[in-house]
DNA sequence: ACCTGAACACCGTTCAAGT
DNA sequence: ACCTGAACACCGTTCAAGT
């Protein structure tokens, strides 16, 4: 796919960071090619490394952005509403929108799965992102009337963290959205999720 | 790591599975190399092509031996026991043990992650994992007193297969053990799993 | 400040050639 | 039947060179 339209100059590295992240989230860290992202907004592979020194300056910068973004999208949902329920239908409903947006996944869901070949400054900042998702789950269930020791709270944060990556793990692997439905309407069956 | 002892010659194709499966298990599909594999078994990387015509071809053959081994396995849990809570025990296990064997993943879980990547052969052993593993926790799950209609069944059958991979996931992720048993502590608190 | 071509050591794959 | 070296088009990275 060469550049549909010209890339303006000054947001070179806008373009380049947003073309990154499509194809991190359709196929993985691993999969990211200097030479394909270069063609997609039109300059040499070699210009990429200008923007990003090295392919693991780039993933971290992916990894970053993504989990600031998606902490403000956490926080203003909390800021919206306290009803734990509405907060867990919006945040269902964020990681189901990317299988429907071309069978794509949580960014760090995805490169989580590549842990091990990662560079360090990636990992450290898919890390992050999951304590972002953990914490704001444990604020979100916090709000339910049932009293629980902070023990089994923050246990069940990760749960349904893990459950919820876990959903879009095989609903992807299947190129299935319903087996995503399936295992969340099992999950609020258990009352794993309120 | 080049070859510690000289691989017989009649072995040589299962030399080449046994060392791609830990290899993948560790990082993923994308990550293997032709190159480093043939030097780990001591022969040159054309040579795996005699055995394994493309990556495609070895990466069906890996997931489907996983796939009729894991079979194995579960036949004889529900074999050995009717009991659910038992072969649930055996089933976190299972799964738990793979990370502790150097913090490794389901193959078919880590390949999944990869799935727009893999070859059609690939997908349908994939594919093939994920029936297994889904109809076994069904069967479990029918062993339970409670009366539960089919439909609930499957699901709970579904978010249990999709609920032990993402805390696989996240545990890898995070290089912790800890969170896999906090997420199973969890499952197990609110009955998704027996 | 931003981009480039050329080089390097990697990759999967093919193929004619060896035993 | 099983292996090999050489070639091909790919990859990330480096660097001297251009504007």
């Amino acid at each position: 796919m060469p550049q549909k339209t010209a890339v303006p100059k000054a947001d070179m590295r806008e373009a380049l960071m947003s073309e990154a992240r499509a194809a991190v989230q359709a196929h993985g860290y691993n999969a990211l090619s200097f030479r394909e992202l270069a063609k997609a907004v039109g300059i040499k592979s070699a210009s990429v490394h200008y923007h990003f020194p090295t392919k693991g300056d780039l993933g971290a910068a992916l990894a970053h952005r993504y989990t600031q973004e998606g902490a403000a999208v956490l926080e203003d949902l909390l800021a919206q509403s306290r009803d734990a329920r509405w907060c867990m239908d919006r945040y269902i409903e964020i990681f189901r929108a990317a299988l429907v947006n071309d069978n794509r996944m949580c960014l760090c869901g995805i490169m989580g799965a590549e842990y091990d070949d990662l560079p360090p400054g990636v990992r450290t900042e898919i890390d992050a992102f999951a304590q972002v998702n953990i914490g704001w789950l444990e604020r979100v269930l916090a709000l339910t009337k049932s009293k629980r020791d902070k023990t089994a709270l923050k246990e069940q944060a990760v749960a349904i963290y893990a459950a919820i990556e876990g959903a879009q793990l095989i609903a992807r692997s299947r190129g299935d959205i319903a087996a995503y439905d399936q295992a969340v309407r099992a999950y609020r069956a258990t009352r794993l999720i309120p």
